[in-house]
DNA sequence: ACAGCATAGTAAACCGATTTAGTAGGATAC
DNA sequence: GTATCCTACTAAATCGGTTTACTATGCTGT
C-alpha cells in the first residue's frame, strides 16, 4: 500500500529512487538486467554488446530518468564511497573551517561523508566511530578529538597527536608556531607575558603548551605560573577568554603581553582587559591563534598565528581517500605537519616606556 | 584477497563490519538467520522464541560483537535513516549554526545525514539534491537555498521563501525584525538611515528588504537611494561590508544610523566608519542582523536582531521527521514563523544633538 | 564437415540483512 | 484416536543492484 505500484507504463512525474529500477528498465528494454548493468557502468564486459544496444540502452535510461540504487550497489560492491567526520561541534570556528575543507576534497572525489559531533561527551567518541562503521563508512576523519582506540577503517585525525595504530595525524608546527608569537612579541619589547591555554579536552592544548614552554626558555622569557590561565567550559564563546582574563587581571601580576589559545578567547579577553581600563595595544599586546574571518575587523584588528585550517581538511580527506584507494602503495604516514604563518595587525604594539 | 577471508573460528581483534554476518552468527549458534534476525531486532515474531535460547543468541552477538549492516538492512527495509542538508556553504556562521541545530536532533532520534555545499552554483543546487535521493535520503533540509523543483521526499527548506510543492519553509517574522529595529533607531532620534541589502541570491533578501521598506514608512522614515547598498560576492567575509560601506560613505549623502544585512557585514561595516573617522555609536548607530557568537564582543559589542538560527534549525529537523513517520498524521505545514529579538548593546545610542 | 572463435547476450549467484509462509513435533480437546 | 493448537523454529523470497559463468548463434578456416 505505502510503496508506489510500478504499473507497465512509466510515469514521467515520478523521477529517480521512485519508479525506474534496473530490472524495470531492462524489461522496458526486452534485455537482461546484467547487459544494462554493464553499459551503464561501462564495464569492460560491455564491450561485447553492440553501440547501437548501447545507445539504446541509454537512451532509455535517460528518458525514464534511471538513476541507480546506491544503497544496493554499495552492497554488492563493498564499496559505499561515503567517509565518516567526527567533530567536538559544528558551531565552532575551527570545526567548520577544517570541515569546508574536507567537504571540497570528497565530494570532488565523488565521495558523501556523514557528519557527528560527540560535544566531548566520551561515550559517544566511542560509539559515534562504530555506528559510522556499521554504516559501512570507508574511511574515518576526526577533528580534534582523541580516538579512543584503533578502528578497522583508515583514519585521519586533524589535530590528532596520540599515536593510534591505523591512524594519520595532520599536525600543526606548534613549535614554529609558538616561536613566531613569542619572538613577535619579545621583538616588541615584551618580557612580562601572560598565557591562555585550552581547554583541557582539546587535543591541541597539551602539545602547544610544551611548545610555548620550549620557546620561552629559548627566548629568554620567565613563565609565571599566576599568569597562566586555562580556558574551562564546553562552549567556544568569547566569553570563556573573558573570563579567565579577569582572574589573570585579579591576581595583581602585571604583564604587558597576552598570548591566548584562539581568536575566539582572544576577542574575550581584549574585552575583560578594557573593561578594566587596560588599553589593547598601548597597555597589553594581544597575539590570538587560528586567524578566523572576523580577526581582521576586530577592534583592533588582531594580531595571530594562522593555522591554515582548510587547508588541513582539505590534506586530510586527500590523504584518507588515497588511502582507501591505494593501500597498498601509500605507506601509511603516522604524521603531516603544516606551517603556521604570523599575520601582525593592530593587537600588538612596542612597549611603551615605562611611565 | 583484498576481503578478509571469513574462517570458522571467530577473530576476536576482527570488530563490527569486518567479520561478523547475520550468517556467521547464526552458524555459530547453529540456529537459521531468521530466528537471530527475529530476537536481535526485537521483532514480533521474537515472542514464540523461549528465553533461554534468545539470551543465548544476545549473549553470542554481543560476544562475537556482531553489528548488523545498515546498508542491508536500509535496502530490505526502505528505511535508511539518513537525511541530505544542503547549505550554501559550511564555513559561514549562519549555516553552521542553523546545522547545530539539525545534527542535535537528528542524531538524537537515530538518524545520520549527509551535508552537500553548492557555494550558489546553481548546476550543484540542481544535482546534490538528485544525488541525495540516489543515496535513499529519506528527507531534505536545504538552508538558504531556494530549491528549483519538487524533490520526491518529504522536504523542508530554512529561510525558505518559494512555495514548492512538498516543502515546508521555516522563516523568520521579517516584518517583525525589521520593525524592532527602525523602531530602536527611530525612538534614539535617528532618521537620516543607510541599508545594507543582503547578495542577491541570499533567500532572505528580498524579503526582508520588503520587510524593512514596510517598516520604514509605518514608522515614517526615508529611505534613499543612496544610502542603500548591497552586499556583492560569494564569501561571507566581514570585507563584504567593509566595501559597501566604503561606497555609501564615497556618496556624500549624510547618515546617522545604519542597519545591516547580518552581523558579518555590520562587523566590516563598523571599521570602514571608524576609518572614516566616524564614531560608532556616538556619529553612528549601527544595527546587525542574526547575533552570531562574537556580536557581543565587538568593540562596541553589537547592537542586533537575532534570529535563532540554532532553533530553527531543530524545528526544521523535528518537521521532517514528524512528516517522515507520521505521512498521514501531519497534513504538512506550508510554514512556520520563528520570532525575532532585539538585542541591545552598545553600537546604538541616541542622536546627538546636532553641532 | 567440423573445430574454433567471436558476438551478443542471459541465468543465476551474491552482497547481508528482513520478512512471509510454512513445518515438525508435542500437547490438548473431544 | 485424531483433529487442532501451540511451540519453536526454518526455508526461501526479497530489496536492487553487480558479477561470474555460461549459452546460442553465426562465421571462418582447413
Amino acid at each position: 500500500m505505502p510503496r508506489p505500484k510500478s504499473k507497465g507504463s512509466p510515469d514521467p512525474r515520478k523521477s529517480s529512487s521512485s519508479g525506474v529500477s534496473l530490472k524495470s528498465l531492462a524489461e522496458h528494454l526486452g534485455l537482461s538486467q546484467a547487459a544494462v548493468s554493464f553499459v551503464i557502468n561501462r564495464s569492460p564486459a560491455a564491450k561485447s554488446i553492440p553501440h547501437r544496444t548501447q545507445e539504446l540502452i541509454r537512451a532509455a535510461a535517460r528518458e525514464l530518468n534511471y538513476r541507480p540504487n546506491h544503497l544496493a550497489r554499495s552492497l554488492r560492491q563493498q564499496r559505499s564511497f561515503t567517509i565518516g567526520v567526527v567533530v567536538p561541534e559544528i558551531s565552532e570556528g575551527y570545526a567548520a573551517l577544517v570541515m569546508s575543507g574536507i567537504e571540497d576534497h570528497l565530494l570532488q572525489e565523488g565521495y558523501f561523508y556523514f557528519v557527528v559531533s560527540h560535544r566531548h561527551r566520551s561515550e559517544l567518541i566511542e560509539e559515534y566511530p562504530l555506528l559510522l562503521q556499521q554504516r559501512a563508512v570507508e574511511g574515518l576523519i576526526v577533528v580534534d578529538t582523541a580516538l579512543a582506540e584503533a578502528v578497522d577503517v583508515p583514519s585521519v585525525a586533524v589535530s590528532g597527536h596520540r599515536d593510534v595504530p591505523g591512524v594519520t595525524n595532520i599536525v600543526l608546527n606548534h613549535s614554529r608556531a609558538a616561536c613566531l608569537a613569542l619572538q613577535h612579541l619579545a621583538d616588541f619589547g615584551h618580557r612580562k607575558m601572560a598565557f591562555i591555554k585550552g581547554q583541557a579536552f582539546s587535543s591541541d592544548t597539551e602539545v602547544r603548551w610544551e611548545a610555548v614552554r620550549d620557546a620561552a626558555k629559548k627566548i629568554g622569557i620567565e613563565i609565571k605560573e599566576d599568569l597562566t590561565g586555562q580556558l574551562e567550559g564546553e562552549s567556544s564563546s568569547p566569553l570563556l577568554g573573558y573570563q579567565v582574563t579577569q582572574k589573570l587581571l585579579a591576581c595583581g601580576e602585571q604583564f604587558t603581553a597576552l598570548f591566548t589559545f584562539n581568536d575566539i578567547s582572544a576577542i574575550g579577553a581584549i574585552h575583560a582587559l578594557r573593561e578594566a581600563g587596560r588599553r589593547v595595544p598601548e597597555d597589553v599586546s594581544v597575539v590570538g591563534f587560528d586567524d578566523i574571518q572576523s580577526a581582521a575587523f576586530q577592534n583592533p584588528a588582531l594580531t595571530t598565528v594562522r593555522q591554515p585550517l582548510r587547508e588541513m581538511g582539505v590534506i586530510a580527506a586527500e590523504i584518507l581517500l588515497r588511502r582507501i584507494t591505494a593501500p597498498a602503495k601509500t605507506p601509511h604516514p603516522k604524521e603531516i605537519m603544516v606551517e603556521p604563518e604570523l599575520i601582525v595587525r593592530a593587537s600588538t604594539a612596542r612597549i611603551s616606556k615605562p611611565a
